[in-house]
DNA sequence: GTTTCATGTAACTTAGTTAGTTACGAATAA
DNA sequence: TTATTCGTAACTAACTAAGTTACATGAAAC
């Protein structure tokens, strides 16, 4: 797992456990799809858990599901639950007493609100149903231009 | 310097730049500023000189100054001229030949596409000369408070 | 022309962040 | 009771970016 590749890693998961709705699924298993860590997997979505996207059962047959329907699980929930900025930039302050640094740093932030809501609202629109719903496009169009071949 | 504010320092630079409009400011004093060292500053604004942003010249009574009027300078040329990128998520592929993983980065493209052009079209609204008002105006309401007082 | 001052840049050091790993306790089903 | 799986702490390794040192290049002042 890459650096800074947490969000598609995590989607990446969710995505399979969509598409397997009936069973739970292992970090361990989890961890196959993205080339990682079992434990690396449990760390990264713990806060998944909290926000209540997905859930953990251990012991036998424990692993992972999703915590409600993919059409109600929003990249905005996920970004969010993974404690992902969607802004890299930082705007505190290292000499407060700086007219000229604060200046710099109202406009910064007046603008990181405005874009954090902007994104914001458009992450909301965008659901794991969507990530699904799309990789069976793909997943039908491969079957079809085998048949064809 | 704090990791992450490259912009914020970039932009605390540039208004002092446009403050002392009629001469050149070494890279001492841009450091003294933002509480750095020297190399630091000439390997942040390299690229502003490139773009045209911030001219530099070396000898006796050199330093740097603004390559253009500050209401020609947008923070949209400065945040590119410095290099970062507005979206921190990575969605460079992991394993190619996976579906789900193709899905998940489409939808994610989309996304970050969308996004940095609204981003883009923002930060092109906004000017050095909007910081230096802003920061004129707290520096006017200091002095006054200060008569008051 | 020599001195002084300033940038340009390479090379190295240091600090901080994050993924990866190991280990083990707690919970749960067979 | 045993096997399985998560939860989490502690440690290691890799990577990134700032900070630092050193020195060559260029330009103004004398």
């Amino acid at each position: 797992m890459k650096r800074n590749s947490r969000l598609s890693s995590t989607l990446h998961i969710l995505v399979h456990m969509a598409d397997a709705p009936d069973r739970a699924l292992t970090s361990e298993q989890l961890a196959g799809f993205i080339h990682t860590n079992p434990v690396v997997v449990r760390r990264t979505i713990a806060g998944l858990r909290e926000a209540g996207i997905v859930t953990s059962s251990r012991g036998h047959g424990g692993g992972w599901q999703l915590g409600r329907a993919p059409d109600k699980i929003s990249l905005a929930e996920i970004s969010a639950a993974l404690g992902e900025t969607l802004l890299p930039f930082s705007t505190e302050s290292e000499s407060p007493g700086c007219l000229v640094e604060q200046a710099v740093i109202a406009v910064l932030d007046d603008f990181r609100l405005e874009a954090e809501r902007l994104l914001t609202e458009r992450l909301s629109h965008i659901t794991l149903a969507d990530l699904t719903a799309d990789f069976r496009r793909r997943y039908d169009l491969i079957g079809v231009s085998s048949h064809a071949v």
